[in-house]
DNA sequence: CTTTTAATGTAATATCGTAACAGTTTAACT
DNA sequence: AGTTAAACTGTTACGATATTACATTAAAAG
């Protein structure tokens, strides 16, 4: 039998509130290391900030950029670390097909990240379906391969830009 | 109902003959080339060779090292143009997560290719269900997005690495 | 208040990929 | 064959992405 359970779909739409979504995912931060005793920096927090301004995947020098505290440049190295902090708690996820980044859409709520990247206005949702992540799961094993980790990446036209032409 | 269709999978087993894949992928590069009136020219043949050689994926960098024909070091867009080319064809994949390049198990097979990436002996399979494209594709209609392309990369350990330990 | 662990500052460098343009070869067409 | 157009090559330079190494400072743990 199909599995009909819904889609737990996430596209960020046109007039949506950016504010919020950059308060959710400071909250979620803070409260990830409160409870994991994690230091949440000013160079974490300026980098996540960053990130959650945008649904529109970041290169590491475009956040690097928006740095700049005190007139001075930050090193790159700077913003790796940030992105790798972030990475790890699952707040941010890195698009393997763009060397980019944006933030997480459902943290906490244990999913596979699968991306769905819109080439006409850039931005990126996240698919997160449990039906594709157990098919890949499960023809992997039937392949005699042992998955530690998925990486989807989907790229095509969102809803909006179809509408639009 | 499950659809319970065997799957096409292709992992190279470690003691599979390397110089078979090698005439294979050429062989599949040529009828290519003559069927579309393309050329397949010493630049191509070198770094298809190069690559079928190996089922570990190499660098751009890796390839254009094994290219010095006549002591005389190729310059990087050298490389570049000829996967560019290949990876039109369909001979050769490009795995996002690694930056780097492995020659196409299923030439002609008409397949979304979705990689096996084994994390300790770095061999690179592809597993290319059917069932797993398509249940991307209609999960993602459902999510209202239009798709284009599927980036499927699955990292884990592979039956052999298993085995051994 | 000392130890030790984590984070930062800074410089240098490695790795990956592309732009631009002149020159050459190949194919296509009188 | 000779001319033209298209594709491919050679070469230089550069842009974009990411990491190493090591000295210093700040925070947490004892």
């Amino acid at each position: 039998m199909e599995d009909m359970e819904a889609l737990p779909v996430r596209f960020p739409s046109r007039q949506h509130n950016h504010s919020s979504c950059v308060n959710k995912l400071l909250g979620d931060a803070e409260e990830e290391c409160r409870r994991q005793k994690l230091r949440f920096t000013e160079h974490r927090r300026k980098v996540l900030e960053i990130i959650a301004s945008s649904h529109k995947p970041l290169g590491a020098y475009d956040i690097l950029e928006q740095m700049n505290f005190s007139g001075r440049r930050q090193a790159p190295v700077v913003a790796y670390r940030a992105l790798d902090f972030l990475i790890n708690l699952g707040l941010v996820h890195r698009l393997n097909s763009l060397n980019a980044f944006v933030g997480c859409m459902a943290v906490g709520e244990d999913h596979t990240a699968q991306f769905l990247i819109c080439r006409q206005c850039k931005n990126v949702g996240e698919l997160n379906s449990n039906r594709v992540s157990e098919r890949i799961e499960k023809d992997a094993v039937e392949a005699g391969f042992q998955v530690d980790q998925q990486l989807v990446e989907i790229i095509g036209i969102c809803y909006e830009c179809a509408e639009s032409g």
